[in-house]
DNA sequence: TTGTAGGCGTTATCAT
DNA sequence: ATGATAACGCCTACAA
């Protein structure tokens, strides 16, 4: 007896087709031992009924959620974006996106992510950077024997695991670009020692440079924290030296920015005097005067990417998730901010 | 029998209590009907089981999901931002938060996110704008019995379902700041006509002019699309004319970095020849050369008053949600794009 | 290929 | 105050 006022069941949907739930279950789950006549029938109430199954149902009868956990740390525009293409690929398989929010700094960090795969009793988890890069909680997860994709920035453990973000072909291009420009006292800005990708950055740099031949010594070298303000710090220090760098490559954008102001500040003019190179391809590195010549990730591709492997993960198991790619390139944007290096 | 390799249940905890489901139950559920003793013992062994009751079975046998949605359009800082105040409030009481992209301009729209809702099983939604301004999309929740909590610019329906941001006391300080610096001829760039949030900033813009008997002439408002290239068009525009403005206020911060770009390469000197106001405090109006006045959104407070309002509506109906506040209230900050009006 | 019966972990009903 | 028992809506043996 189907209660007009209340959603259909599944009941509702075997008595109108003449079926029992067991079939109904099995056209829903896509079995494939189920005759095509019936199948249609069955298919033709869901419609009429517009029937979805309840989920929590599903869920409980087959220890299953289709649930998957965002987890990061920090508010940004980069995780806005990768949670944007997780939500299209989710929304096409049938899963849907919780997110959680937590401190890479806390003591409790590990129990705090577990505790929350729990509760929810998420199918699997996508951990953005830098959250991404703590060990521990990779082996916590394993333990527990949750299924999860890594953002990361360093190949570590099994690679179906993981989505890495490879710096080199990008940081080469950036190199060439400059050298080719004529620059040699090539400066750096590091992000926090802390941040794994923050050292990757910085390691493979030094190789692109020395493919060239050149050095980077210790006054060439600053360390800020991925913010503005360190930006303008790191740049105060290594323009107001007396043989101060042509170029200045900050390890993110927001450290550009600060450099920017800087050099403004100073009369230093970029690109004349100084050209300035970012990373990660804001949107406001078009805005500013002149725009800013970065190095754009290219999240769309890495949240698909990366979602599609924790779905594959989640049900066909590792295999299925060896098949997807694991490495994806951001690429070096020339713009307004680079030029050729002042001949004096 | 209590496997040691899964989860304890509820079974578990009753019999180690030597008591009954039902009442292992009412204590998770702070039922006052409860002998302190039991309780206590109850507790007890919920604390050395590490129990915690799975969230699917309560759901289903509850009709309850403890799953909120956070409903928006683009991927922005303050999406992220709002997002991140809901965890807050959300991880204290229990909840989680299941995000949703959609598009407004869609025609699927209303059907897109009440089907996200019903597959779900959401407790309730809070909307963010400018997909909070469909009026059909809000009715349409009503009739499915859907609790939520709109984030908008106007007052309109039961004010126990929104919170609203009310422009009039920054626009009004952020004009009073302009004007007492000389100017009279001040420039609006507003918005896309279709969001509601565009067309009360200009309207409270308006009367907060005509407070001072000044007037808005057609050349001195341009139409824009809160991006930063419709910036760019609208201050060509108004720059272009024989008698500019002295003060231009965009109704964003990413128009307001147009503007700035377009002064900029006409040799227009902000603030000396031109004050220049933004509208939602970005990070980036912090960076920009000069740093750019703006009107601050409080979206932490706003976040945390939406989703407490959206909890007590869900669990104690509108009565308490009444007690919230309704109001919310952005500040003026002026700084370096701002100056006295140029004499000449 | 299809149906029957039992269970997943809670909460709700109604006794006691 | 407490407890047996029946939902909740679906899935999975097992049987037919």
């Amino acid at each position: 007896m189907s209660d007009p006022g209340k959603q259909p069941t599944i009941n509702d949907v075997a008595d109108l087709a003449g079926t029992s739930k067991r079939t109904v279950s099995r056209v829903i789950n896509r079995s494939p031992k189920v005759n095509e006549a019936t199948r249609m029938r069955v298919l033709e109430v869901i419609e009429k009924l517009n029937y979805t199954p309840n989920r929590q149902a599903r869920g409980l009868a087959a220890s299953r959620s289709y649930l998957l956990g965002l987890i990061y740390d920090l508010p940004t525009l980069f995780i806005a974006d990768i949670q944007k293409g997780m939500l299209n690929v989710c929304e096409e398989a049938g899963y849907e996106v919780v997110v959680h929010a937590c401190h890479v700094e806390s003591d409790h960090l590990i129990e705090d992510v577990t505790r929350f795969v729990k509760r929810a009793h998420l199918d699997g988890v996508a951990i953005l950077p830098p959250v991404s890069d703590i060990e521990e909680l990779a082996d916590s997860l394993d333990k527990m024997d949750c299924r999860y994709v890594r953002f990361s920035s360093k190949l570590g453990g099994e690679p179906w695991k993981q989505v890495v973000t490879d710096y080199m072909p990008a940081i080469m291009d950036m190199t060439n670009h400059l050298v080719s420009l004529g620059h040699r006292d090539i400066a750096f800005i590091s992000g926090p020692e802390s941040h794994v990708s923050s050292r990757k950055r910085y390691e493979v740099f030094i190789q692109a440079l020395n493919n060239h031949g050149i050095e980077l010594p210790g006054n060439m070298m600053a360390t800020g924290a991925f913010t503005y303000e360190s930006g303008v710090t790191a740049a105060k220090k290594l323009l107001s030296q007396k043989s101060r760098p042509t170029a200045i490559f900050a390890a993110n954008d927001e450290m550009a920015f600060g450099v920017m102001n800087v050099a403004n500040q100073m009369g230093i003019r970029i690109p004349d005097d100084l050209s300035v190179v970012g990373f990660d391809g804001t949107p406001f590195s078009t805005f500013v005067i002149p725009s800013l010549s970065t190095i754009i990730r290219q999240t769309d591709e890495m949240a698909n990417l990366g979602t599609k492997k924790l779905l594959a993960l989640i049900e066909e198991g590792p295999d299925a998730a060896h098949g997807f790619e694991t490495m994806v390139s951001p690429r070096f944007v020339p713009r307004e901010s680079t030029g050729p290096a002042p001949s004096g």
